[in-house]
DNA sequence: ATTCTCATGTAATTGGTTACATGATTGC
DNA sequence: GCAATCATGTAACCAATTACATGAGAAT
């Protein structure tokens, strides 16, 4: 999403497509993705559009484009962040299986709570690697945004750990 | 999504597209929304596949087709809850503002996190309203989900609450 | 009469993923 | 020399929203 782009060449600094993907993958990636297949054609609109400007910006001897936002650019950024966000969606595959599947298999609600608390643990670890190292006094709210990633996803982990324990274990089928 | 109109044929028997719609909007939605763009196409598609098929099905004097599932639709339907859900992604345009925005600006960060409070407990409110009325003993676990669903928007809509309160508000600019 | 709900759809657009493709440079 | 990483991109596709359009029957 343009704003997207717009926000973290605002707060981060001049940067090339490449840099975004990984910035984002350190951090935004948690509550909002980004592929290739939209950052660079998102930039060259943006560009068009004279919001931001590229220049070449080689690393060492490797070859580079670097882009920077200009006014007009932080002045659209700016319009974006402060119109209210649209109605929260939520959009949850793992939710639905549970939803959907069939109420009269204990073992496999049981299964699929234990499998939606592990999902969440595996993003909390996630996070907390991200914890430790980075995470720089650049623009916006990293660690504010981090806290809530740690906060919602042990939170909700527990939920469901909690929630398959009082589920009842099938009663081993002995034969003795 | 094919699979969605499947799980809801199967758990609560042969429906029309507009049925469909409401039914989800009254459960599916708060995590898994559908839209009649969606759910006409996909329904045709489906019957074209011999997933399910349709039949007229009037309801007073009213003119409705009314879906019912196949054997092959069923055997479809279960295979892919067996499959596990992919990666958990969280998109949150909420989140994202709340990132990208300057940290330098407290009241404002302040009014995105209340801001983002009320979000979820509007969400909540109408969770609560479900709550009473609706949720049939019919298939999938309308109960458990809406208590993820209620656990959930409450202690995201507390978390934000408490960040927000932590930060101070700004003095009030008297002149005297 | 008029409005509301039931009921069915389509077209255009948006937003995004996946897979592919290429190539240079740096570190081992 | 080779692998990993940096760097840039495109094409095909998919999922979903929005807005539009229509019309009949039910309720007031």
């Amino acid at each position: 999403m343009a704003v997207v782009l717009l926000g973290f060449l605002r707060g981060w600094g001049p940067m090339s497509g490449y840099d975004v993907k990984t910035a984002v993958d350190q951090s935004a990636k948690f509550f909002w993705a980004a592929s290739y297949g939209q950052i660079y054609p998102e930039l060259r609109r943006l560009e068009a559009a004279g919001l931001i400007e590229g220049e070449a910006a080689p690393r060492g001897d490797r070859s580079r484009t670097a882009y920077r936002i200009t006014p007009p650019g932080v002045e659209r950024f700016e319009r974006w962040l402060a119109e209210p966000a649209g109605r929260l969606e939520v959009r949850d595959e793992h939710v639905l299986k549970l939803f959907l599947s069939s109420s009269d298999d204990p073992p496999g609600t049981r299964e699929r709570l234990e499998h939606l608390a592990r999902e969440h643990e595996a993003r909390l670890a996630e996070l907390r690697r991200l914890d430790a190292r980075k995470s720089p006094d650049l623009g916006g709210h990293p660690r504010l945004v981090l806290d809530y990633g740690l906060a919602f996803h042990s939170f909700i982990a527990a939920w469901c750990r909690d929630r398959a324990d009082q589920i009842p274990v099938p009663p081993p089928t002995r034969r003795t």
